[in-house]
DNA sequence: CCCAATTAATTCATTATTCAACTTTTACGG
DNA sequence: CCGTAAAAGTTGAATAATGAATTAATTGGG
């Protein structure tokens, strides 16, 4: 039988590590979304925004949208849909397969991004990179690059 | 004048440490709520639950459970009404501040913790902590306790 | 002792997220 | 080629989160 004392419980040390992380993140995501307030776009807005100003042409498929920022294609629908009435991005249809659509940063949109950037990097800078020490930042990375390896096999389809 | 150049803007390695840190934060919680679903729980609840579970006589008051669980206490309110209709969680009226209100657990609610808990801290395992090594676990809590103090400071009122 | 300010908590309206159902187009096995 | 399966994306209804306004009780200075 399974009891209370098979469980692997997590020492204090674990205990402690991980609710300082889920902490982190929760406050972080808050930090931010406060930080980004004053220019009237979302951590989601942003993300979005980043996405599509670095890829080729400013534009991506929905799909490979949805992709990089780990939504579902409903969710990212509903997103783009409202960013589009914000008029920050646009729907263009593609030809190679008529099923698809790209999503298309406008140049208000790039504008936007180009504007707000620097603050969001120092939002960034100031909640979270500049309290590291540098080692302690590479450290972070490569511990935690294999976990996020690790979660991206295990979920299969958002 | 601010101009671009004048950005600090993320060196690569510094890049790659913050998007890796979003991603991890992002998948764990989907992988987390995906492992919880089978129980019919919530992350949400979920922490509810064990904050409830720890503290004295099993209850809380709802503004100290909204800050333990760095919620609005307009989102707990609802959090808790939902807790309640499923039977996890009563409220209770305070005696010494009439303007209070408990957050109870109820017998349900804790034979769900009794009965949930083992399976969330193997899924806790499995996916963050048992894929560090120890030192590395012991480099991330050190590393990352003086953000969450930080980030608690930044803010002021949920 | 009283009134203004504060605190506890909820409510209501708006906005966002989720999940399943649906449409259209493409891919592919026989 | 034909028909069925898979893929791209949207839609709509249900559920959740946010933020401002509200109610009710407490505190504390004059």
């Amino acid at each position: 039988m399974t009891t209370d004392s098979d469980t692997p419980w997590l020492t204090d040390q674990e205990q402690c590590a991980w609710r300082t992380h889920l902490d982190v993140s929760r406050l972080l995501m808050h930090q931010l979304e406060r930080d980004l307030q004053p220019f009237g776009l979302t951590n989601n807005d942003y993300e979005i925004l980043v996405n599509l100003s670095e890829a080729e042409d400013r534009r991506l498929r929905m799909s490979d949208l949805a992709a990089s920022t780990l939504q579902s294609k409903s969710r990212l629908s509903h997103q783009i849909t409202r960013m589009e009435n914000a008029g920050l991005v646009r729907r263009e249809s593609c030809e190679s397969d008529r099923r698809g659509l790209y999503a298309v940063l406008t140049d208000e949109g790039w504008d936007t991004m180009r504007r707000v950037a620097p603050h969001h990097v120092a939002s960034v800078r100031k909640h979270f990179i500049d309290l590291f020490a540098a080692e302690d930042l590479q450290a972070l990375r490569t511990s935690l690059a294999p976990v996020a390896a690790h979660l991206r096999k295990e979920r299969g389809g958002l």
